[in-house]
DNA sequence: GTGGTCTAGACCACG
DNA sequence: GTGGTCTAGACCACC
């Protein structure tokens, strides 16, 4: 897995595995690779998937289960939702917003990128 | 003037002044406030002004007459604009849309609240 | 059974099976639930229930009859007594105190309370 | 500073802080050591002093202003306040009635001894 | 096997 | 100077 520069890698393992239970790859319920496994696959420092886990426990999405590993919680789906629609709305909408206007850039243009978005991934399924 | 915690302040500080040029409150072939003054304005180190100052420079927004300070370059609108239109369209807005598509958020209520935005803008000018 | 999150919970275990000596639930030269049994009864792993057990044969409150399983010893009372007095006293008490003194806690809550805890077991009896 | 043994050294260091601050040896709105300069004092990691940091940060009771350090917020000891009656209230406090209850304690030991230790903390003033 | 913690040492962006 | 991040490697308790 290749990682963006901008943003900790920490921060990027624990959106992979959101993104994971967002696209239904992983089960609510289902047990989630262990820290070294993890670690193993996407090339990282064992500790470094240790605080993408931590962040997940803390937001309620997954959960430990003492001796045996993390598993998704029944409704890290809301969990995961209510927390992405929070920042989307209080912190990342106001500056596309603000870029939209600034930028004159209008709605349609970003309907249309959307739609061809949401296309590409219905292929990729 | 309150940063955002998740962007550097320098990089706050650029946008401060970008959004003063597009919004016409500062005109090109204008002088721009000194370091010092800006400084003491927005309560930051003069050092990160300086540092924004560069950034602005860099990308031919402004540029420094010696001795007597900083000017808002003829075409700094285009120059902003352009910078700005590459950004947003190669890396806003693809995480943009991401998120749109994973929470399950419409077009629609962008575009809903992109009018208020722009009617609040109106008001306040 | 459900555990606490920042207690072993063969630690728990072996405190689970202290208070039913304590509150009577089982009595002294009584045979214990065997491993298998407690395991199954608490849904932990067999391999917790066997340490909690081997700690207090330790402590002298059990004892193994090998073949047949484990007995509460005659004089399980007093031993438990001593042991958690002697923790009570030297590391939980004094932790304790620290909290009601920076948190300023009077002793009057602690006594009401203790009123109300008292009142509700005999209730339950 | 020495450590006990069993709890988290990056928790004890968060104590230690908290503590500083309701005797009044640091004050809201100060700021408090560097992450190196505390770690180099108690002679530990400078990772583990940032974990300590990173959860007073959370509890709102230190704030960190970029490139200087991290300074007490001015309402920490309310906040202290809150978080630690409510964990006392629910986790510590239902421990020590049931131990008093099981192990035939009386509140008026426990009142003796918390009049002791009061008098030992005023002497140390 | 699992996660949790700690150390040592390094590099980086930021102010 | 400040904090933030990452790695490598080790040890531990627990299940």
């Amino acid at each position: 897995m290749e990682f963006r520069e901008n943003e900790a890698i920490y921060s990027q393992v624990a959106s992979f595995v959101t993104e994971q239970i967002m696209l239904g790859k992983w089960l609510p319920g289902d047990k989630i690779p262990s820290v070294r496994e993890l670690a193993s696959d996407l090339q990282v420092n064992p500790h470094t998937v240790v605080r993408a886990y931590d962040i997940l426990q803390t937001k309620e999405v997954i959960s430990n289960k003492r001796g045996i590993g993390f598993f998704i919680l029944t409704d890290a789906i809301e969990k995961i939702k209510a927390f992405g629609k929070e920042r989307f709305m209080g912190q990342d909408l106001p500056e596309l917003l603000k870029s939209m206007y600034l930028l004159d850039i209008g709605i349609e243009e970003i309907a249309e990128k959307f739609e061809t978005y949401k296309t590409n991934i219905n292929k990729t399924k």
